[in-house]
DNA sequence: TAATAGTTGACAGATTTAGTAAGGCATGTT
DNA sequence: AACATGCCTTACTAAATCTGTCAACTATTA
């Protein structure tokens, strides 16, 4: 039941990105060098932000990333969903899935279904804002 | 984000067990006819979950595996827990773990510590129990 | 003592994941 | 126009994990 390190990352540096955007827009080399992700793998995660429509790209000389819109309106669920295709706990919870097996199955099934929907319930109640807000705190108390 | 064959597999035989043990111990080989579970991969389950002591086995002919105590005390989030070591969607909410790293890593920590105590908490909300009543509903519904 | 059934460890094939590499494209500055 | 910056995209590979198989062993009962 582990989440990727696509998912882990890409939080993460959207809270850099949000952290530490001031008007201009935040290359990926910077986040790299913050947040210690190679590179590459950044470019692969903020290609999908952008299909995802969280983050807008600007290019050339002095380009970076900004955010689409307010923090405030970007979820974790959001950034995560993005990244990491299906978020369902089984495989027959995605589109297009064959009827499951034998007895139990509308059983079980429920269990993964309404775990699924806990799991997105509780990153959708998380916003980009409030985690910006708490790492500016933890930040200035050490 | 998914969760293994292992646990889905675990939790069907699960029930299966429960809705066919009339005081009888119930082979593995009934459960691996029933639910088309693999015999090997069954034992290897049973194996795993007799040490976490969610069921019992009984040796010898006509034996075969009973619950360790009533369904209604045995909890979903049991029976994955103990198939599916590692139940944290990070790494570092595991035992004896380095370190996050960098800026903001307090802050996401946060929500992965969250998200497990969710799913954790929603797994150990259901009851075999709850499944095997759910179960013998469906079936005589058809 | 033979048959049944659980016990256990080793192992292999398939799949997924994490990360690298490389080249192309668009934009702004000089 | 040319150049530098930095995004865009595809392809690939090494490692880890997952799923399932094999095989031999032990305990129990008829």
């Amino acid at each position: 039941m582990r989440l990727s390190t696509k998912a882990q990352y890409a939080v993460r540096a959207m809270v850099d990105l949000s952290l530490n955007s001031a008007g201009r827009p935040v290359s990926l080399k910077e986040i790299s060098r913050r947040e210690e992700i190679p590179l590459n793998y950044l470019e692969q995660l903020f290609y999908r932000l952008k299909k995802g429509n969280i983050v807008e790209s600007v290019r050339g000389p002095g380009g970076g990333y900004i955010l689409a819109r307010g923090s405030s309106h970007i979820l974790v669920g959001d950034i995560v969903a993005t990244v990491e295709e299906p978020l369902n706990p089984v495989a027959c919870l995605d589109e297009g899935s064959e009827v499951c097996s034998r007895i139990s199955r509308c059983v079980t099934h429920d269990v993964w279904k309404g775990l699924g929907e806990r799991i997105r319930g509780f990153l959708d109640s998380i916003t980009l804002e409030d985690l910006t807000r708490e790492a500016r705190g933890v930040s200035s108390e050490e």
